[in-house]
RNA sequence: GGGCGAAUACCAGAGUGGCCAAAUGGGGCAGACUGUAAAUCUGCUGGUUUAUACCUUCGGUGGUUCGAAUCCAUCUUCGCCCA
């Protein structure tokens, strides 16, 4: 059933996703300068300093051509959440849309495009001791520790959790032991109203044509110098922002277990996996509207956004 | 010309009479996902709409055997060694 949800609200967010290497970034950039707006960026790696090659962050010129929020912004140590994005975006956007009605969000981070589109649940923030002892029980009894220990605080979770995944249990360990309840309690699954419409596109390459385009970005991010900006960071390479597509193997060079030409090869099929996952998100979002990337990718969107009924 | 070794599924590579449609790795495909998510985790990968089932596979052909990827013969190709 269709909804008229256009133009019932002052105020729109475009949102521009997609897989790695499929031009969301040109695109917004076109569509900001068409309505005249800024753009947000929903991107949990280009978020940190330091790494623009192997993230594909804008570049100078693009940055100085549209206004960009959230690049380049958090030392590569500062921790940054999915919650914490939606919480920076949904406080940014009012300053943002009395400057231009309509303002765009780009980026492949699904997670972050999900917790500004649809909201996640009010979780309590988790206390340094806290997660360290939540890390402590796995360290000393691996899975099995954290099955027994979630199955005691909350088995109705229990029962759900994916019980091979260590991060989705000592997380739910966690926010029991922070919350003082149970995780599923908190866990509403809700869909968050937001005061703007929301219009989300995805550029929709086959999938062949993607992953030429992967495989040749990747050569040119060796060429611009990835190696090095790796080698810069690598002494920092235990830190979660690094454990990241791009310097995961660059790291494996400086580190000799693996030779240049292998490591290259890894990060482009790496890239390609990491896509893949983004299409598989992708098609449980029916609502997303494909963008056809033979034809003008400003023209379809546009006609889109004139459609009366969205 | 002689001697030896090898040929296994998309690739690499185990298996050397039944528990083998065949380990394992790579690659490929598919999926999960509510707080570090470019993270983390899962399934499939000979065919048959389901399968503890059946069928077709382990270079070719022909044998031995109740039973062969595994043993024998022979052929083909590749590698190494002696000429």
């Amino acid at each position: 059933m269709l909804q008229p949800t256009n133009a019932l609200k002052a105020n729109r967010l475009i949102v521009i996703t997609g897989p790695t290497g499929s031009g969301k970034s040109s695109l917004a950039i076109e569509v900001a300068q068409h309505f005249g707006c800024e753009i947000i960026s929903a991107d949990s790696r280009q978020i940190y300093k330091g790494i623009p090659i192997g993230t594909a962050a804008p570049t100078a010129q693009q940055l100085a051509a549209v206004p960009h929020h959230f690049v380049n912004t958090l030392e590569l140590d500062q921790y940054y959440s999915a919650a914490q994005f939606e919480q920076d975006v949904i406080g940014l956007l009012p300053r943002l849309f009395e400057k231009s009605s309509t303002q765009v969000m780009c980026g492949g981070s699904m997670m972050y495009v999900d917790a500004v589109t649809r909201g996640i649940d009010q979780l309590p923030t988790i206390s340094a001791e806290v997660r360290q002892h939540a890390y402590s029980l796995y360290e000393q009894g691996g899975l099995e520790l954290l099955r027994t220990k979630l199955k005691a605080l909350d088995p109705e979770y229990y029962e759900v959790v994916d019980i091979n995944n260590h991060k989705r249990l000592i997380h739910a360990i966690e926010i029991c032991i922070e919350a003082g309840t149970t995780y599923s309690s908190l866990r509403t699954g809700q869909i968050k109203p937001r005061d703007f419409d929301i219009v989300i596109f995805a550029i929709d390459y086959p999938r062949q044509q993607l992953y030429d385009r992967i495989n040749q970005r990747v050569d040119a991010m060796i060429e611009q110098g990835l190696e090095q900006e790796a080698q810069s960071v690598y002494h920092l390479r235990h830190l979660n922002s690094l454990n990241t597509v791009g310097y995961k193997e660059m790291f494996a060079i400086f580190d000799g277990t693996m030779d240049r030409a292998t490591a290259i090869a890894r990060l482009a099929k790496n890239t390609r996996v990491y896509a893949k996952k983004q299409l598989t998100w992708l098609n449980n979002r029916p609502e997303i509207h494909r963008l056809n990337p033979t034809n003008p990718l400003l023209d379809q969107l546009l006609q889109t956004l004139n459609q009366p009924f969205l």
